[in-house]
DNA sequence: TTTTTCGTACAGTTTATACTGTACGAAAAA
DNA sequence: TTTTTCGTACAGTATAAACTGTACGAAAAA
């Protein structure tokens, strides 16, 4: 009955968790995946997670990988233990974050490079071409890098604290 | 010639900037609605929309209901015009930017209020119940509170400037 | 060595999401 | 009034994502 009561409040936690982790951008499955192995505090075989979650082992196997990728998980290695652990890593707010933050600039500042060749080309064509029409859309151009300059220096300012 | 130009160019600008606006949560239909309507200056009606894009009017309907209600897009009346008209709105940053932070804001509002009452029932149940499992659980939880309103702070913070 | 057990590649299936076309009420036009 | 044209509800279809089960190479156990 006392291991009952972890499990039922374990889910409750897991469910809540999983909300906001997902809007890091990780599926739900990683998502709750992550919240178990959180919660778990013990190192994980695949077996474990595939039991407790009631998923297959193949899904397991797929997100713990993302997981590491993320580096939201680490794999942890116990002597005597044949099957691979796997364990997550507890400074939350720190590797959610930067990772997060990290996507953002780096997604940024690439579209900003994209959009900064097509205003070149723009600008060689209104030269040859006395249209208003693409003086208009140059001018919204401008419009578009200004956002994506702000949106980075916003992240950018974020990653100090 | 030059129409096509301009066409060409516009295409170019979608594509890129629909990834930004992605990023914000929309859906790949909103985005490039968006940033489609953007670059026309002038208000359009559906079917502008559903010709330029080649998708269904009905797309267009749903899509612009859902710019319309993140404040991303506003109908505009005209003299004589029977359709409705539509129009992004041109402050990209703060409107694009407000609408996100708020809804982390909330979001981690309310997962942290749902987390706090799971707390009071698990710190109950220890009252209850001697086992030092229940009290690993309360430890993570309280992590993962501190956690939540860690994030909340943060989007606040942004909020200022 | 052979046997077992691990993790995962891959193909197929289920489930969710995006999208379309028809139909219909509301309101303008005839 | 009747007719046309608007926007959208709704049901069905296509496309994408999540998930499963079998199969197999690698490595430990026998």
């Amino acid at each position: 009955m006392q291991v009952n009561k972890k499990e039922e409040v374990t889910n409750k936690i897991m469910v809540e968790f999983s909300k906001t982790i997902e809007m890091f951008d990780l599926t739900p499955l990683e998502a709750r995946l992550f919240a178990f192995l959180y919660l778990s505090e013990k190192p994980l075989t695949l077996d474990d997670m595939s039991d407790a979650m009631g998923k297959s082992k193949t899904s397991m196997s797929t997100g713990v990988r993302s997981l590491l990728e993320l580096n939201l998980v680490t794999r942890v290695w116990k002597k005597g233990e044949r099957k691979d652990l796997f364990q997550a890593n507890t400074q939350l707010f720190k590797t959610f974050m930067n990772t997060y933050i990290n996507k953002w600039i780096d997604a940024t500042k690439h579209q900003n490079h994209s959009l900064v060749e097509i205003n070149k080309l723009l600008v060689e064509q209104k030269r040859s071409d006395f249209t208003d029409d693409l003086a208009s859309v140059d001018n919204r151009l401008n419009d578009i890098i200004d956002f994506h300059t702000q949106v980075e220096a916003l992240f950018r300012e974020m990653k100090q604290d």
